[in-house]
DNA sequence: GGAATCCTTGAAGTCACTTTAAGGTCAAGC
DNA sequence: GCTTGACCTTAAAGTGACTTCAAGGATTCC
């Protein structure tokens, strides 16, 4: 007999249930479990798997973390923050200012990214129907000289 | 002897010194042999890659596509377009504006992103020393439903 | 002549998965 | 009883764009 779903926190599921009810899918959650991020637990007899609300729910935080760019390393401190006493209060903090840091660099250097795309383009205003002259743009560009690598730069 | 560093255009290098001309390591520089993004030149007596300041130039060139996030794929249909006689004069401007397209949505993405994190940051205001909201936050945030599968979304 | 530096190759490691292959389990339908 | 199909299992390989490693040969410098 399949598991009943209802709202009962002791119902359990197969992977493809709760890759259904977690957004994560079936090879993700193997995944997941081989780099213990979920903890291997019980099976039926037949070896399939089984998952409670609370695999569930970790599994979608992890799906949460990870469409917030997290490294799987930084959803591990996270998720290892709820297994333990909080040495430190503020540890989810300290994890998630890095995090910020990183994707505001990562948005700065896109969006410098784009202007520099966009003044290319500019390069090729379809006046000249024979002619276009990104690609030429383009290797002006490399051949504009490297700085030289500076032993004291950070 | 070694190759003689001058502005003379027949002037070859090895691996290292075109390395360092390029700004592309050498083992990125046998790696993109590999992947026929440049041809496998000639070779020294003792099997040592030889470079040209074309090749170099190339080299320059596909660094700055990279630094521009373009994929190995688009870089490669960028340069096949200097090796023959173009076929459509803007093929050159249709990848651009691929690739501008794409960088655009992921700057996009991680704006969001940047304005989601900074919210859940603001959840730990500092004043509270003996409890940390960030933590939470995430875990309610995981709770929130998701949107079932469409089958008529794009 | 010995050490440091450079070059060669192939293979494996990185990250976060996805895909493939080959098979076991189970309920429904004929 | 047998097939079909949906589900599950595993290990291994593929992805992209590299980097790193291991083991060895060549060259250059003191």
């Amino acid at each position: 007999m399949p598991p009943i779903d209802t709202v009962d926190d002791t119902a359990i599921w197969r992977i493809g249930e709760a890759a259904r009810r977690s957004g994560v899918s079936a090879a993700n959650i193997r995944f997941y479990e081989k780099e213990r991020l979920l903890l291997a637990g019980a099976r039926e007899e037949n070896s399939y798997r089984v998952y409670s609300a609370d695999d569930v729910h970790r599994l979608r935080f992890i799906r949460l973390c990870r469409t917030m760019d997290m490294s799987l390393d930084e959803v591990r401190t996270l998720v290892a923050l709820d297994a333990q006493p909080p040495s430190d209060t503020h540890a989810a903090c300290y994890t998630l200012d890095e995090h910020l840091a990183h994707v505001r660099a990562r948005r700065r250097e896109l969006q410098a990214l784009e202007q520099s795309l966009r003044e290319l383009r500019g390069r090729c205003d379809g006046t000249d129907e024979s002619h276009c002259h990104v690609l030429e743009a383009l290797h002006a560009q490399a051949d504009v000289p490297l700085e030289p690598p500076t032993s004291g730069s950070p």
